[in-house]
RNA sequence: GGCGCGGUGGCGGAAUGGCUACGCAGCGGAUUGCAAAUCCGUCUAUACCGGUUCGAUUCCGGUCCGCGCCUCCA
């Protein structure tokens, strides 16, 4: 069965049909470097993730870029407000970004482009629009112009007259029209900037992305993947820029939007406050980064997933059995069941049920086990050893393992000599510390937990 | 105001014009000194009102409720 993708762009689900057959381009815009990423960030990372390991599964080679936005006016006004050097905070928090993705087994991209490498580019990209009658210069600030373009609102499903006649938006003075965005800004004294025709400024949000895939890719891509709410105005921005800058081809075949995670029904944002960074969490879950990324995989990447630390621990509690399963087995092949699942715009849910009666196979079958395996793996779970997974709930420094061992011991002699309220306490006091003692017929071992 | 999404069991969450997955929790059983873990079994649902249909949770219309975008936002 052939890959089947929802594309916003024509509301349909359409079979996947890549430009070249050998070789899939995908781009996902990737965050702005300020600050942390909270768990709703995380979500596209995780959802395109998983869409990128099963690109890789069906074809010969993929090329994934995901960007970072270094320059921006909140980045400009942390640096404000805390006296770091700009750079120093984009560094400092994209490092953060990247481990804390890794630790949701979201690995980094094969291209990461930094805005700031693309000025060059994207001063390009602004004279060229200019020149073909698509922007022009205001006040000091390049714009581009809306009406230019017959079919700008293509991706939204938004008419201009809409648009223009429902503006919240104040028409600042430099632009010709309401629905016109910047591409280039004059930057004062104390905000970067660097020296362009139009004088010294800095590019507009939605440049970077039309440029870095310019460069890297060409003028079509494959895919192009974000949340939600990039949908208006960035990605429609994007489309108008590239399609302008390069006579109307279009910027991807395919785009892709995932859900918003919600709390209590709200989506989870920085401006409303309700958001859990993912540095947070894996400080509350210590090693159970694979629990929140198969929490964020339990709803289909289009529908909201309502955010809950029960979520959590529940998607805690499925692993624990998966890993206890296949402990010391090696992967095999991945099911057609879990594929055709995931193949179908990605599945999740539906894959994660076939995960689920492949477990229930695996009791008593050890080629179910290397395919229940080979399936988690390819959902990006069950990387770890049992032991691992188990051992990082609890801080090293607890109890040793020898100490444990010599309780197990002492218990084994009291439960001999019958001596139940001993081995009963020493199991308690064991529980306290998070180990589990497990009794089977060939004697106790134990888990972290 | 414009455009859009959604309401499935105690909870999470798929799918479908006819028999409604899967997980968690619960309950019963096996096992256990008792537990844990594991295994087996099991109860509970398609917001409301009409329409189309032999038959609708699924298609259509309306009502109510929740949410989103239109401004930075994954």
């Amino acid at each position: 069965m052939s890959l089947k993708l929802y594309n916003t762009l024509n509301k349909r689900k359409e079979d996947f049909k890549p430009i070249n057959p050998d070789h899939v381009t995908l781009y996902v815009c990737g965050p702005t470097v300020y600050n942390y990423a909270h768990v709703g960030n995380a979500r596209p990372v995780v959802v395109f993730d998983l869409l990128v390991r099963l690109l890789r599964h069906d074809y010969k080679k993929v090329t994934y870029a995901r960007n970072i936005t270094d320059i921006d006016d909140k980045i400009i006004e942390a640096a404000q407000e805390s006296g770091d050097a700009i750079a120093d905070i984009t560094e400092k928090y994209a490092g953060i970004y990247e481990a804390d993705m890794a630790a949701l087994n979201a690995g980094p991209p094969d291209l990461t482009p930094k805005a700031t490498d693309y000025i060059a580019q994207m001063i390009g990209m602004t004279a060229a629009l200019i020149e073909k009658g698509h922007a022009y210069e205001k006040d000091g600030h390049v714009m581009f112009s809306v009406l230019s373009m017959s079919n700008y609102g293509e991706l939204s499903g938004r008419k201009l007259e809409d648009m223009i006649a429902g503006a919240r938006v104040d028409v600042a003075s430099y632009k010709n029209d309401a629905a016109d965005f910047i591409l280039w800004k004059p930057s004062n004294d104390d905000q970067p900037g660097w020296d362009s025709p139009w004088g010294r400024g800095r590019p507009g949000w939605h440049l970077e992305c039309s440029c870095m895939i310019e460069d890297n890719f060409g003028k079509t891509i494959d895919i192009h993947g974000g949340g939600l709410d990039l949908i208006f105005p960035h990605h429609e921005n994007e489309i108008a820029q590239s399609r302008c800058a390069h006579e109307g081809a279009p910027l991807a075949n395919y785009w892709m939007h995932n859900g918003y995670l919600t709390v209590d029904g709200e989506k989870m944002s920085k401006s409303l406050g309700n958001f859990v960074t993912v540095h947070d969490l894996l400080e509350e879950f210590p090693g159970k980064g694979e629990a929140i990324r198969m929490c964020l995989l339990s709803a289909h990447y289009r529908q909201p997933v309502d955010f809950s630390r029960d979520g959590i621990k529940q998607a805690q509690r499925q692993l624990d059995r998966w890993y206890r399963l296949t402990d010391g087995v090696e992967a095999g092949e991945v099911p057609e069941t879990i594929l055709v699942a995931l193949r179908d715009d990605l599945n999740t849910p539906k894959a994660i049920a076939e995960l689920n009666a492949l477990a229930k196979k695996a009791v008593n079958d050890d080629a179910a086990k290397k395919q229940l395996k080979a399936a988690a793996n390819l959902f990006g779970v069950l990387e770890k050893e049992k032991r691992e997974w188990f051992d990082a709930t609890v801080d090293e420094n607890a109890i040793s393992e020898n100490e444990i061992e010599k309780l197990i011991v002492e218990r084994a002699e009291a439960k001999m000599n019958k001596d139940f309220s001993r081995s009963d306490e020493i199991r308690n006091q064991l529980s306290e510390q998070g180990i589990s003692l497990l009794d089977g017929p060939d004697g106790t071992t134990w888990e972290k937990r």
